[in-house]
RNA sequence: GGACCCGUAGCUUAAUUGGAUAGAGCAUCUGACUACGGAUCAGAAGGUUGGGGGUUCGACUCCCUUCGGGUCCA
């Protein structure tokens, strides 16, 4: 970081002492360089051709000989057509290492609430739902590693027409069925009869049409229907029995729900109910009709016109004062700012809220809330399989639990089949399985940028080969091993080198990468940065293994540099894992 | 009707935010000291970045248009 500054002002003044013309050095663009090519830093100058008035080539040239005779790090340079690559001393790199320090040294960068999950209390977690959870923690990790101070916070949907045909089918066809006297999980439970609905109502449905009935009246009149909204009404109105009923199946999916969220190893600091937010809101709704940021219709309904945004006119409170969506929304974000004051929040939500987001984030700012600029919507697309799109109600979903089971079973067979299982206890091996299967599960879902829909192919269990979570816990394993042996040696002792093989250096410098993935991720919130990085590390590692002894080295200054080497690779690696919420291995 | 997202090798995907010869993994093929742990390493092959136009020193990236997949708003 340093040296790049230096290097930059040292391109300022290049310029200025070889063509008379001023660059302030801080808008000077630096790139580290491409692997294919010999050197550090690259400079592009073609942008700087019309100072120079020369040929691109020969504008790199002079710059990178100037660089060579004032900075003394600069080793060397070499032009290819105008790009100027900056070879740095295998000295510098060596020195750095020497004083290296594991971790990272921001702190205090601020307050910032994540918000993820927000499951429905009618069913079980599910494919989806993983992708978003992953993508939630590993975020917060990464926050909270960069200096943050994180709220996780999880707004669950218990309330609404969707519960309430849950809570009628099992009413109906229950039998009293309890996880207990079934010794089904709670959310399946619950889930169960969720399809049970769904499956009766169309019954009702196919049983009108053949009256003669048209399609969009007999939904709206199968009895099913009916009964389910106004158990709505009665939920409402704070009807007994109905309230009964809801806070007991409702208990019983969050004792699902605790198992799975401590299985994927995700946990909140804060919960959100919508049975308590969802009448929040409307005193907004007013402040901004009083500054004229709303405006009423003829039948009293509130809206805003975003027209000039670019966007339509929405609805924000209905003509009979109920809610709709937003109006809660609204007020939820001011009841978490009012609580917490961070200076972020991060909503990680499915790609078809995209609008949503965009028109609630607008009327925040519009009603003048000055916090409204540390929203953010972290948008993700859909799970899709094989078969096209998961749809919970027909019961065509990849469940969380079986998900998680059936990895676990994967990395069983696999290490199993690879015969390393010996010497290891049953609750031993129980972990290791656990370790591995998730751990590739992790990095499959979070390898790929949240923003696309991915595929996931059930039939074909992931890969535990290759570029997934293993081949990282290997390395890490494998140096783990190696201390094990070790044991004779003062592994903390220090070493004089005066210079290094190409596999020592490549890896010295992608150790010295780490706090600039941590900080970029960060500002991305982007875990898939911290998973390439992650991957980098450990083939620079392997190579290093591949290309040198390191405990059968007989040089001792040679050894122990090779082992801080391995030590630093390990540390970093189980640091960058446990911001994707992945355990390392100590044998496997 | 309007708006947004996605399209890269057979498959899963990356590209330092406009930079170099589009980079990996799986699958396929070849090789690695009598393996400090072979779930590794080295290499080969695989591409008109959905199609067409434009902007410029330079486009997977930005603009226009078109096709395909998906989503949202009323």
């Amino acid at each position: 970081m340093q040296l790049e500054t230096y290097i930059k002002s040292g391109i300022a003044e290049a310029i200025a002492s070889l063509y008379g013309e001023t660059v302030d050095a801080e808008t000077l663009k630096l790139e580290s360089t491409n692997p294919d090519f010999k050197g550090d830093f690259t400079f592009v100058c073609f942008p700087y051709v019309r100072l120079s008035k020369k040929k691109p080539e020969d504008t790199a040239a002079e710059i990178g000989a100037f660089l060579k005779e004032s900075i003394q790090q600069v080793d060397g340079f070499n032009v290819v057509k105008g790009f100027l690559n900056i070879e740095i001393s295998d000295a510098y790199w060596l020195e750095r290492f020497a004083v290296h320090v594991l971790g990272i040294s921001r702190k205090n960068s601020g307050k910032v609430m994540v918000e993820y999950s927000s499951p429905n209390t009618n069913k079980p977690l599910h494919l989806g739902h993983i992708r978003n959870n992953l993508l939630g923690y590993s975020v917060s990790q990464i926050l909270a590693a960069s200096g943050y101070e994180v709220v996780k916070a999880n707004l669950i949907n218990d309330r609404g027409i969707h519960i309430c045909k849950s809570m009628l089918a099992w009413k109906h066809y229950g039998k009293g069925e309890t996880p207990e006297s079934s010794g089904m999980k709670g959310d399946h439970l619950v889930g169960k009869y969720y399809v049970e609905f769904d499956k009766q109502y169309k019954q009702q449905i196919a049983d009108l049409l053949a009256t003669g009935v048209d399609k969009e009246a007999a939904e709206k009149e199968a009895p099913l229907m009916k009964e389910a909204q106004e158990m709505l009404r009665q939920w409402e109105a704070g009807n007994d029995e109905v309230i009964t009923l809801w806070k007991m199946m409702n208990a019983w999916v969050y004792q699902g729900f605790d198992v799975t969220y401590k299985n994927l190893g995700v946990e909140f600091d804060k919960f959100y109910y919508e049975s308590n937010t969802y009448v929040l809101g409307k005193d907004l709704i007013e402040e901004g009709l009083s500054k004229g940021v709303f405006f009423k219709k003829a039948d009293n309904s509130v809206w805003i016109d975003l027209t000039d945004e670019g966007l339509d006119e929405k609805l924000v409170l209905r003509g009979d004062g109920t809610s709709v969506y937003i109006t809660q929304d609204i007020g939820t974000a001011q009841l978490k700012y009012d609580e917490y004051h961070c200076q972020k929040s991060i909503y990680v939500v499915g790609n078809e809220q995209d609008y949503h987001f965009k028109v609630l984030f607008l009327i925040l700012k519009k009603l003048g809330k000055e916090w409204s600029d540390g929203l953010h919507h972290l948008s993700y697309g859909m799970v899709d399989l094989p078969s096209g799109k998961m749809k919970s109600r027909e019961g065509t979903v990849v469940d969380a639990d079986d998900l998680m089971a059936d990895m676990i079973v994967a990395a069983r067979e696999k290490t199993e089949e690879l015969g390393k299982t010996d010497n290891l206890s049953d609750a031993e091996k129980t972990e290791l399985y656990t370790t591995l299967g998730l751990g590739a599960l992790k990095f499959f879902i979070l390898k790929v940028d949240p923003q696309k829909r991915m595929l996931f192919n059930p039939e074909e269990s992931i890969d535990l080969q290759g570029d997934t979570g293993p081949f990282v816990q290997y390395t890490y394993a494998r140096i783990q091993s190696m201390f094990r042996a070790a044991q004779n040696e003062d592994v903390n002792a220090k070493f004089t080198i005066e210079s290094g093989r190409e596999s020592e250096i490549n890896l010295i410098k992608k150790l010295l990468d780490y706090e600039a993935e941590v900080l970029k991720a960060a500002s991305t919130y982007s875990p898939a940065i911290i998973i390439a990085y992650a991957l980098q590390l450990a083939k620079a590692f392997n190579r290093l293994y591949n290309d040198v002894s390191i405990l059968k080295e007989s040089n001792v200054e040679l050894r122990r540099f090779r082992l801080k080497l391995a030590g630093d690779t390990a540390a970093t690696i189980k640091q960058c894992l446990s911001l994707i919420g992945m355990q390392c291995p100590e044998r496997m």
